[in-house]
DNA sequence: ATAACATTTGAACAAACATTAAAATGAAAG
DNA sequence: CTTTCATTTTAATGTTTGTTCAAATGTTAT
């Protein structure tokens, strides 16, 4: 593939559309987006994430596995915990116009 | 409940984390990506959204349906089709980011 | 080394989901 | 009013997905 998806000159490539269905899956969870919003503020370790949001660590794994692999996240470690935080910008200007789309 | 999600004040009902869930499912899926991006230079029938796609017309109003509830998009009838269009400017802006984000 | 702690991984299962095909609406035109 | 055309609905199917539990990995401190 490589083609345009419609006619006109929108200029969205076939290969971007699934690109963007996974991008934005990760924000289609509300487990997911509990812990995107938990960052929001300020970083955390899995633990504290885990009690935060009453949830087993794995689940919380699990899930940061996937932002991880979106770049939604990023993670460094300290001590014994892996403390997680976003990566960049690009969460809170889609949680805001999704916010602003059901407060209508 | 009724309660903020956490502890600071980023003013995040639990009911709103359902609501965005649901709003980011409907970009969270090809088709439905090809359908609002085909809906965002000009309004268009099923069937003509069903040729342009390569899908029955009967899978494209599935995924309307789904568009229709969250008001994503909106429609008008002329004659015997029924006109689809987006609803408003939010499509365009989350797209938009997502966009920005895979590509980085 | 070994023990304790934090996180990750793998397998399994139930729930949610997109598509299809066929039947059913519903509006428009003759 | 009857036929035709466009769309919707219903039911069924195969796939995907979030969670759990148990085991494994990796890090720190004794």
């Amino acid at each position: 593939m490589n083609h345009p998806l419609t006619s006109d000159p929108s200029l969205l490539l076939e290969e971007e559309v699934y690109l963007l269905a996974d991008l934005f899956h990760l924000f289609a969870d509300p487990t997911r987006l509990k812990i995107l919003f938990s960052l929001l503020p300020k970083e955390r370790s899995v633990g504290e994430l885990a009690t935060l949001l009453q949830m087993t660590p794995s689940a919380v794994s699990h899930q940061l596995k996937l932002l991880k692999g979106e770049k939604l996240v990023r993670y460094r470690r300290s001590g014994k915990s892996l403390i997680y935080g976003l990566a960049d910008e690009h969460v809170r200007l889609i949680t805001n116009v999704g916010l602003e789309h059901i407060r209508e």
